[in-house]
DNA sequence: GCTGGCACTCGTGTGATCGGAGTGCCAACT
DNA sequence: AGTTGGCACTCCGATCACACGAGTGCCAGC
């Protein structure tokens, strides 16, 4: 039976914990919130809650501290996104509206969510999957050496180098810029390299392989997802407050080099949805003492990646949770207007 | 006086230091290492050795550490390069002639750098500044605005979209991308962008201010070097094996955070010439117990960025500054290849 | 069902003790 | 003059005992 009052106490027990990183007594609990009840009532509460397994004593004659059960009932409950305030809603927009180009926005954008936070900040770099073609480039560097530039709706821009066998003329290269954009204008790109496939028999078939090769590596740097997995991270010296450094700081440094971990860790949640994967709930062991506080972004509900927080179980969420849907709406609002 | 033998007892005590962490004695000393001689001489040596400032004792009846200045000696005169292994020079080729471009190549040479050391590792991205213009595209994507595309000797390609007043036909972009190439094409950057400026009015005068527009972003396309100050990172787990949390990994993590902090650290060494600063020598109090070595690179003597390992002043010299280099010469020598 | 009282537990901080590693110095030896 | 063995001394760090106090669980009374 977990009652309203039982709820409070949870909440305050959590609060005070994530505040002092102490173990909260009954006392103390009575003292700090008003909660208008005497020490022995808040200790059989907390009995109770400890029976349920929403909080937990390191040793008898200790306080309490939550589980992570503790904090998944705070979260899903009680939890109320701390509003940001308007001085950090205009340090947020004037800081992004600043951003020339896209790694300036996701650089910008983590470091800024590191600072709100003090934690470990990560924003994954907006997918390629998703995204169309919005210009195909070829130059001939030599006549033999063609230069591919694949410009994104994003804003991103991919180049490949093309070696020949025999060389291509410039009227070719020219004939075959224009097939390929007008198969490939403003489709996204795994359709865009899947409809490369027909080309060279069209365009120019006496030049089959010469062509071919130029557009295999096309299609090729269209489905080439590799900078799908490219994040930013930001805010590692906030890392310094960890309690023990080999337990909890280094598989956390470790996972923050290892960038496909991060974006497993980041997850998928929607956008303008903020999901909160507490402790063991994720998915390496190793990082159980940590908490992720994640987001998804793009322009109009469109998943083109995703931005969050990592720190200790122990974090305050209502802040982080705050701060992360922020950053993202913000992030999403400039992808937007980016694209117009 | 600083004879042979006190050099040697010096080296010892460094080496033992270094593997041992912890302060070195005279006896272990004589044990360890096969110097001929007793205990009570090697004292003797110890306390001229301290006099002038080579060790220091942490207070009374411990052993000795180096100081900078010891480690200093040790580095200019006592070290010899550890040889790379075969192991480890194959591990370095096939692992950086996989490369695809530019970034990846930093990217896995950071990577690489970190391992070797088990440090933390830095690497600049090839300065802009010292390469010269490979190409310049210019692609209508609209008829008023249009997109400019630089590549340059190193492999970089750099983007900028400009929107223009009035529409610029087809063949008027054409002449201009004529124009422009030949004006810049093999020039290093700053001269490039030093022979547009004329650019315009030889040029189509007629659509003075259209041009203008165009060549005045690519102008400053080639003027910006804002990612002269991009650097890549690896290996920050390995602060882990650190001691004290506060003074010397936090500033650390913090400094790494800032990328023109790093790329003041690493310094302006020549290509080949491993430069090693120890401690106080650098330019960050915070980082007094920290040294850097580092090394320039680029093919041919010519200096397009530093990359070097950032470690305790305790660390192990010969063999960081044999990976620094070995790691160094690979990279210029792919930078090299890639140019041709 | 709440509260005050009370005995009990147990971790932490403090102070004392002790061993050992290491030193500096001196006298003797080469 | 340089090297060596001996020896007294210093001082850190580990170990231990102990007292303190925060916090608990339980119970009887309101």
């Amino acid at each position: 039976m977990v009652d309203d009052r039982k709820l409070d106490v949870l909440r305050a027990i959590v609060e005070d914990y994530v505040a002092t990183e102490e173990p909260v007594g009954s006392k103390a609990l009575v003292e700090r919130h008003g909660l208008g009840v005497s020490p022995a009532t808040v200790r059989n509460d907390m009995a109770a809650l400890e029976e349920e397994g929403y909080i937990h004593q390191p040793h008898t004659s200790a306080g309490r501290v939550p589980t992570d059960k503790g904090y998944r009932l705070f979260v899903d409950k009680l939890a109320t996104l701390k509003p940001m305030s308007t001085a950090e809603r205009r340090a947020i927009s004037t800081l992004l509206d600043g951003a020339v180009d896209l790694d300036d926005v996701v650089q910008k954008s983590v470091r800024l969510l590191s600072q709100l936070t003090r934690q470990v900040a990560i924003v994954q770099y907006p997918t390629l999957s998703r995204s169309t073609v919005r210009h195909v480039e070829l130059v001939a560097l030599t006549p033999t050496r063609v230069m591919l530039i694949l410009i994104l709706s994003t804003g991103r821009v991919e180049q490949r180098l093309v070696e020949l066998e025999s060389a291509l003329a410039e009227a070719d290269l020219a004939e075959l810029r224009v097939a390929v954009n007008r198969a490939t204008a403003g489709v996204q790109i795994a359709a865009a390299a899947a409809a490369l496939a027909d080309l060279p028999d069209v365009v120019r078939p006496e030049q089959g392989e010469t062509t071919r090769a130029v557009v295999t590596v096309l299609a090729e740097a269209m489905s080439d997802h590799r900078s799908d997995e490219r994040v930013a991270v930001s805010g590692t010296a906030n890392l310094a407050r960890y309690g023990d450094f080999d337990t909890a700081v280094r598989p956390l440094l470790e996972a923050l080099e290892e960038h496909v971990v991060l974006l497993k860790l980041l997850g998928e949640s929607g956008v303008d949805a903020v999901t909160v994967r507490i402790g063991h709930e994720g998915p390496y062991s190793e990082l159980a003492s940590n908490s992720v506080v994640a987001t998804g972004y793009g322009p109009q509900e469109l998943h083109l990646g995703s931005l969050g927080v990592v720190g200790p179980t122990r974090m305050d969420y209502p802040g982080s949770m705050a701060a992360v849907r922020a950053v993202a709406r913000y992030v999403s609002r400039i992808l937007d207007e980016g694209n117009q």
